[in-house]
DNA sequence: ACCTGAACACCGTTCAAGT
DNA sequence: ACCTGAACACCGTTCAAGT
């Protein structure tokens, strides 16, 4: 007996992210998830393997966002630096537009949540050659590794509303990484 | 009728402490912390509030333990950098030392798990004293949290395993850091 | 082919009752 | 004074049964 599809994973997906990003991580349940989607919960199964592996999901999309968001800023005008503050600019504008899924997709101490690691660690290999423009090549792995520290720890202090003592967020964020891209140039 | 009683609070925060660092934040069920203790689940709420108070009193300890193990390094010899270096280095070991409950501190884009944010951004005031040295007085609050970023998201993409594609670890952190003070002293 | 009802083991939490 | 049993609403997950 056919019988048409009333869902797919690709809805299920988006509008996990939807109501993670709303309502906050911990509040995601299967239950309401497929109330919203106007189903029972079990339906679910049929496009998901297991909560976990739906999370893993959201985490996976997150990263695609995230690197499709500064990506563009790789071939513009004006020299190395210039570039890095750019795409360092995207990349913390993205984290601002989606707190709660960036936070979620970085926060996994649990292994189980993480897409593939190797797979992102090669994302970030043209953005290693950008950087060897200001370090030299030698020590382009170690400061690429420091900038993504650098923009990933500010953004996560800022969401965990750990930098409340007032001041320019903004200009903070810029000064700390040209400081740190002076310091690699030396 | 006396009752001696079986638990206290700080046994109950230790023991969540510990397991949560073993088998990962996820694991924590207040049955089974009651079952390590000896005791049936509601005995617990006459020392807790709910889990999620229990969760942001293991934060607080967290924190405390954090900048205990640092502020040692605050009046030691050496020029501001050699000091900075210093505390940067007991700052990963303690994170290295505790990786799930320091992850679980920091990851908190859920409010209710924080600890207060006011007395958080107090305990670094001390540090910020000795950014200035490098800094300058007037850039000392941006270059602190610069500071803070780095050592903090080094550590956190380490601990989620986004550091995977070889080299020295250990160097590739402290270079980062001299060379982010070196940016800012210019 | 796709969805649901019923069931299971497990949560956090409350509260009257036990000792 | 401190702990427990019983109960509640809610989880994630499985699977035989419905259409």
């Amino acid at each position: 007996m056919p019988y048409p599809a009333q869902i797919n994973r690709e809805v299920i997906l988006t509008t996990a992210c939807e109501l993670i990003e709303s309502e906050g991580t911990a509040q995601l349940s299967l239950n309401q998830l497929a109330k919203i989607l106007g189903v029972k919960t079990p339906s679910l199964y049929r496009y998901v393997d297991s909560k976990t592996a739906l999370l893993r999901a959201v985490n996976e999309a997150t990263f695609q966002g995230l690197f499709a968001a500064i990506t563009p800023h790789l071939d513009t005008p004006g020299d190395a630096p210039q570039r890095i503050m750019r795409i360092a600019t995207a990349y913390r504008a993205y984290a601002h537009q989606h707190p709660v899924t960036y936070g979620l997709a970085y926060t996994n101490t649990i292994a189980e949540l993480r897409p593939d690691p190797v797979e992102q660690e090669r994302a970030v290999i043209p953005f290693q050659a950008l950087m060897a423009e200001v370090s030299g090549e030698t020590d382009s792995l170690p400061a690429l590794r420091g900038l993504l520290a650098l923009m990933h720890g500010f953004v996560m202090l800022e969401l965990a509303g750990q930098l409340q003592r007032g001041g320019d967020l903004d200009t903070a964020y810029l000064q700390s990484i040209r400081a740190y891209l002076a310091g690699w140039g030396k």
